[in-house]
DNA sequence: GTGCTGATCGTCT
DNA sequence: GACGATCAGCACT
């Protein structure tokens, strides 16, 4: 059931970035499981990706966990408040990572409705990067784990969507990259109300 | 429905 | 010392 290591070592992190739509990711945080399909992702790619963090091979201590070898999560803060969740692909010392910016829930909605902090349970539970990652309990703590540890794993139930039902448009909030800011590197399904706002 | 804005702090210059 | 791979709330249409 658990994609494979191998599954994240692909070289073309845009291909899995459009491959993982459709599987599902859980985490077990505390104890309790949560998760649900991916509808939404971004692809980063690499050292020559002005969007990313690792952009001209760019090593800090905040980015060598992209440098890590496919099959682990990298988690950072952003703005200050919101923590994200990356999915580190390829060979080790190549950085690439797939952005998970919403998932469709399906197991462990009372769990996430109190991680958010929700009143009422609307799309807007796992809807954007900063979302997902409160959501499903996800934090700093974890960044580098392992997808195959039962603490955070992605798997494959047979659920796929043909390629008129997936968009491929520019990503979100990068206007500083340049050209890089163009490229078609965010997927998502069509239609499903649970894919964040930029959604033409 | 759309659009503006404050929140809040780690990270890199 | 500036700013970000964002979100929620509120004003307004």
């Amino acid at each position: 059931m658990k994609l494979p290591e191998s599954y994240y070592l692909d070289s073309d992190v845009v291909k899995l970035s459009r491959d993982l739509i459709g599987k599902y990711l859980f985490t077990r945080i505390d104890g309790v499981v949560t998760g649900g399909y991916i509808v939404e992702t971004e692809a980063y790619n690499g050292i020559i990706d002005k969007a990313s963090h690792a952009y001209g091979n760019r090593l800090t201590p905040r980015t060598q966990t992209m440098f890590m070898q496919g099959g682990v999560a990298y988690v950072y803060l952003c703005y200050g408040i919101h923590e994200m969740l990356n999915i580190v692909t390829s060979v080790e010392g190549q950085p690439h990572a797939v952005l998970i910016r919403a998932v469709n829930p399906t197991i462990g909605l009372d769990i996430m409705q109190y991680r958010r902090n929700m009143a009422v349970i609307k799309p807007t539970i796992t809807m954007g990067p900063g979302s997902v990652a409160k959501a499903l309990g996800v934090s700093r703590k974890i960044n580098g784990i392992s997808l195959q540890s039962d603490t955070l794993w992605i798997e494959d139930r047979g659920l796929t969507f043909a390629d008129d039902e997936v968009a491929a448009v520019p990503r979100v909030g990068v206007d500083y990259a340049g050209d890089d800011a163009l490229l078609p590197y965010r997927f998502y399904i069509k239609g499903n109300s649970y894919v964040s706002k930029p959604n033409k």
